[in-house]
DNA sequence: ACTGGTTTTTAGATTATGTCTAATGTGAGA
DNA sequence: TCTCACATTAGACATAATCTAAAAACCAGT
């Protein structure tokens, strides 16, 4: 994804294309290992020009709320992050929480008779078990 | 699910059947809401024996680790707890975060070429959008 | 260029959630 | 009943994320 296409997609959900928030959107496209806000955090200020903790986060739940990032809440650890380009499912590490792209398949949706009167937005599929690193000393811990 | 049921699937799972541990799991059997952790340690204490706080973590975590209880991360708010019943996936509102059971449905698994080597251990399934009681008012926030 | 209004950034304080420690207690088998 | 590995406890600690209020950047209209 280039840098017009990234300004586009932000003038697409009504954002303004600071640089701070630019930083967040390119790190996230070129790095598809899912970090976390303090990586991206760390990541964007190791060049100019320099963004605040806060400003990280801020960016970060606006891109979600535009629908442009999508965020992977995992239990007991930071919540992780990743640009929102093809359509792919999550395997979620067991043992070092690392999260990895699964090609993408189509999902069966539940009978209307089980949502009742609930919007559905979006089906997730999370695949969890030990990741290649993880899964030859699969007995510690 | 009885007292010595309860009984039963901790000394399967070679945990103690201690007051405090018992109480969580009670409570998580005879309430399917998904609390937090600390609406389980608020609970259990309003009846006699009281649990700490770190007791009610502590038993949280073996319950889950002995597979008797699944721990439901959620983006921005407290992980949510459910005893293992009767398999069913989960829907989780955008706007007020609760976490409600649907009917299940066998969901079809990766080829093993998507896997590689990692260890598969499980598949969840979650929905997301607007729950019966926030889809009316679904314009706000 | 100036003005006024809006959005964004910022440092640091604050909250929320969960873990750890070290001392004390106890369930259940021998 | 004795025993000890397992469990509980209070409170300190750690980590992740949000809030605050002030400053800066930006934009549209003049
Ligand atoms: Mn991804
Ligand atoms: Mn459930
Ligand atoms: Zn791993
Ligand atoms: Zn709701």
């Amino acid at each position: 994804m280039n840098p017009e296409a990234i300004q586009r997609s932000f003038d697409g959900s009504g954002l303004r294309c600071t640089p701070q928030r630019y930083a967040v959107m390119a790190f996230l496209l070129e790095h598809n290992r899912h970090p976390t806000a303090a990586e991206i955090f760390e990541a964007v200020n190791r060049v100019d020009p320099r963004s605040s903790r806060a400003t990280t986060y801020n960016n970060l739940r606006d891109l979600v709320k535009a629908g442009l990032v999508r965020e992977v809440a995992i239990e007991g650890r930071a919540a992780r992050f990743d640009a929102k380009g093809m359509q792919h499912h999550h395997f979620i590490c067991d043992r070092c929480g690392n999260v990895e792209d699964i090609k993408w398949y189509d999902v069966p949706r539940p009978g209307p008779g089980s949502l009742g009167k609930r919007v559905l937005r979006e089906c997730e599929l999370i695949f969890r078990g030990l990741c290649t690193k993880c899964a030859p000393r699969r007995a510690s811990r």
